[in-house]
DNA sequence: CCATCCTTTCAGTAGTTACTGAAAGGATAC
DNA sequence: GTATCCTTTCAGTAACTACTGAAAGGATGG
């Protein structure tokens, strides 16, 4: 029985695109959970993508199993990332949420967020520590000059790594599909 | 007399050194949370990496405040990541860690690792969900025929990012400092 | 103004992850 | 062999995060 019922569902084509859209939602879940992004989200993110079409509420709980509390906040939180969108259908009280339907414009969205909220306070940091430890305000007569000395080179590196990185990701904000591809064109040619 | 204390501890040019590095692995602790990373896992590594010398795990429990256990898995772990390194002194019993001092070898590792663990599964499984709706196996008899051909058009779009993406992390594994500061130089220019 | 429909909030709880500390497991020295 | 020193493991617990469902909070329509 359990071979008919497989065989059924494999035939029917809404089934089946359906099963398919359900892979993709799960593996975009998982990936969610390794990035700071929770399972949830990712997950409602990934259904909106991929259906290609506004949802209501009610819509997305039923298709993920999740409760209607973290269903509206969920998606409040996705449109406060800027990557899905309310929408109205005239004459229809509900609200629907629909994605962005261009990947390069929610990466840079999400690149240049993850770049206010990451490299920036670091580079911060970086600078507080360096100035911390200059010499004017060490001074020449600490003992242990070696160490001081050390950690200045490690700071030096690290500043280094993160503004070069600043740029990169510079590149790419802003930048939708059309310059990226010209990046890695340009990035192909020249290695 | 609190006052006296900081007065005391800001001329120290020891302590000075130790409270600035303090604020670097604070930073770093932090940041590690938001990508997938602990806690204490990113600060004894922002520690073994500003300190600039080997350090023996009671060192790390006592200048981080953890307990032997926490101090002994976090380490494996880094070292699995293969961002720090085990270390001998002759004529000690104690192992000893080091951070890698190029942070551009230690982005390539990092890199490498998360394009493995986290690109190439939705690669692989955004071309499975391809495979399932693709035109011989759906066949045209569908009544949603809409639906699927928004679908397969979220799919390649989602596809071509991903695969776009993958090149520019494959320039930047395997480059180190040397190769990546080109790559900025080039992306300068270009635009 | 009430009824209806939909959304948001939030206290409580389930589920997960991180951490401790004690005990067991080596290795080396004598 | 035993003693010493160091590392690893892991059961138990603490801390945290995600989720539910019910109740309160709008908005719109009649």
């Amino acid at each position: 029985m359990s071979r008919m019922t497989t065989a059924a569902t494999a035939v029917d084509p809404a089934q089946r695109l359906r099963t398919a859209q359900d892979l993709f939602i799960g593996r975009w879940g998982e990936m969610g959970q390794t990035w700071g992004i929770n399972r949830t989200m990712a997950e409602i993110h990934a259904l909106l993508y991929i259906v290609a079409q506004p949802l209501c509420t009610d819509d997305v709980m039923e298709r993920l199993h999740i409760s209607r509390g973290n269903a509206s906040m969920s998606l409040r939180a996705l449109c406060d990332w800027g990557i899905i969108r309310r929408m109205h259908k005239r004459g229809d009280r509900k609200e629907f949420f629909e994605s962005l339907s261009d990947v390069w414009e929610m990466f840079s969205i999400i690149a240049a967020e993850r770049k206010r909220r990451e490299m920036d306070p670091v580079l911060e940091t970086i600078k507080q520590c360096q100035r911390m430890i200059d010499e004017k305000s060490l001074g020449k007569q600490a003992a242990n000059q070696l160490d001081v000395q050390l950690t200045r080179q490690r700071l030096m590196g690290m500043e280094e790594f993160v503004e070069v990185t600043n740029k990169i990701f510079q590149q790419f904000i802003g930048n939708a599909k059309s310059g990226l591809t010209r990046v890695v064109k340009v990035l192909l040619k020249a290695f």
